[in-house]
DNA sequence: GAGGAGATCGTCT
DNA sequence: GACGATCTCCTCT
């Protein structure tokens, strides 16, 4: 695979409302290939994303916005391409970026990333020891998982909860570099107890740094 | 390498 | 008061 630069990523336009304006299926399969971008002061934090999960909303079970809308998940009800950000098991913050027409409530929920750029700064927010691992065996611990991702990125629900991933003006945002996933493999999400069977998240086939054992 | 259980707290009922 | 779109550590094989 060829090597991303800190100069790819400034220079890769960023994805616009259009692109989340859709149904969340094509949203979670399109993300995947694209770059999530963190800036940090003066430096950028950048993983590309391997793993998506789709959310469709009041008509999906598993989905938060399925028993409506409530404070927590109020940001599924607005506008396409915001971010939505929540606590989980008492120590772990889940991102997802909403999708579909304003209303619908979908989202997709990012699953794991792979590191591209500010990797050192990356292992460092997860506490990881890069330095200590000739083999470079923690780089897949960096981000393969939707709370070491959060994690990896310093996305907390205070900060980010809410943010427009689509304004100029975000340090939270997604970018086409023009890579494009050779392989899209489909299974069944993780950690769900309704709609276990749908074929809903989507990983780059192949990829070494998506979650869990299921790799396909 | 695989599997089990504890941690820990916001959200909803 | 119960539960959860998870992670990590520990034990066993």
């Amino acid at each position: 695979m060829p090597t991303t630069t800190i100069a790819t990523v400034r220079a890769a336009p960023r994805l616009s409302r259009g692109f989340f304006n859709r149904d969340a299926v094509t949203v979670a399969r399109e993300l995947l290939g694209k770059l999530l971008v963190r800036r940090e002061g003066s430096q950028l934090l950048a993983g590309r994303v391997v793993e998506a999960e789709a959310y469709l909303g009041a008509a999906d079970p598993a989905a938060h916005a399925y028993n409506g809308r409530t404070p927590r998940n109020a940001v599924l009800f607005g506008p396409p391409g915001h971010a939505y950000v929540y606590f989980i098991y008492g120590n772990h913050y889940c991102t997802n970026v909403s999708c579909m027409p304003e209303g619908d409530a979908g989202c997709v929920l990012l699953r794991a990333l792979e590191p591209v750029v500010g990797i050192a700064a990356m292992a460092a927010n997860r506490d990881l020891e890069l330095a200590a691992d000739p083999t470079h065996s923690q780089l897949r611990n960096i981000a393969s998982g939707p709370g070491r991702l959060s994690e990896a990125l310093r996305i907390t629900r205070d900060r980010d909860n809410g943010k427009d991933f689509t304004s100029p003006r975000s340090d939270l945002w997604f970018a086409d570099d023009g890579h494009r996933v050779a392989e899209i493999a489909a299974t069944p999400r993780i950690g769900v107890n309704q709609a276990v069977h749908e074929p809903l998240r989507f990983l780059a086939g192949g990829n070494p740094y998506v979650s869990g054992s299921r790799k396909l």
